[in-house]
DNA sequence: GCGACAG
DNA sequence: ATCTTGTCGC
């Protein structure tokens, strides 16, 4: 699982790498039975020098923790709204590296398609690992949708430039809705469903919740 | 020019 | 992301 391309040093390489790899994008569903699902995440310290990424993987549906590896890393690029990915992806790659089986589908900390270029963090991972990815944020970065229905499950499409590029998602009644979007070989619908399926109580899926608890402590 | 801006 | 306790509400 090693990066295939060479690392941006400028913005200007990054974008080029985003327009020439989102073509490499899945936007249907292509996943075997999902047995195992993964929720990742990447934390920082004191300084920004170091990312130290967590992979935790669960049983799927039954969401019961099966396996998870951590991985720490020289940080390989700023914190630039758009780029994110170059900054934590390869801190991640480690961590997947560590596991014994791969899973089957990968909840990401972060956004998709929902990008100004349509390649997001999940995107970004699928395509490298060719694992399915779905982009669970949660805060909005682009685009604009309706009001969402008060209940859980309730959902509106999320919209920029015409373009539905992902969805707002009430996961439970009464809390503020999150933002999921295609990351790779998964469609909006689906994805909105496992992450329904992966959020049973709390408004971010388990998956995302233990990855964060293993990065905070 | 002025805001907005994943983690 | 991170710095950080108690507190209001179901």
């Amino acid at each position: 699982m090693q990066q295939q391309h060479p690392w941006p040093q400028t913005i200007e390489e990054a974008i080029a790498i985003q327009e020439q790899l989102r073509s490499l994008v899945i936007a249907e569903n292509q996943l075997s039975t999902v047995r195992y699902v993964a929720g990742v995440d990447v934390g920082y310290h004191s300084s920004d020098a170091v990312s130290q990424a967590a992979v935790t993987v669960l049983s799927f549906p039954d969401l019961q923790l099966q396996q998870q590896a951590t991985a720490c890393s020289v940080t390989a690029f700023p914190y630039v709204p758009g780029f994110l990915s170059f900054r934590e992806v390869p801190a991640v790659l480690q961590a997947l590296e560590k596991l014994d089986q791969m899973p089957d589908l990968i909840l990401c900390d972060g956004q998709g398609l929902a990008h100004p270029r349509r390649f997001g963090l999940a995107c970004h991972l699928g395509v490298l690992t060719s694992i399915a990815t779905i982009g669970v944020a949660k805060t909005r970065f682009i685009g604009e949708h309706s009001d969402v229905g008060l209940e859980r499950g309730s959902w509106q499409p999320l919209q920029d430039c015409g373009q539905t590029v992902g969805a707002a998602l009430r996961t439970q009644t009464g809390v503020k809705p999150i933002y999921v979007s295609i990351g790779h070989k998964v469609n909006l619908v689906s994805a909105i469903d496992y992450v329904l399926r992966c959020a049973l109580k709390y408004r971010l899926p388990e998956t995302t919740r233990s990855a964060d608890q293993l990065t905070s402590g």
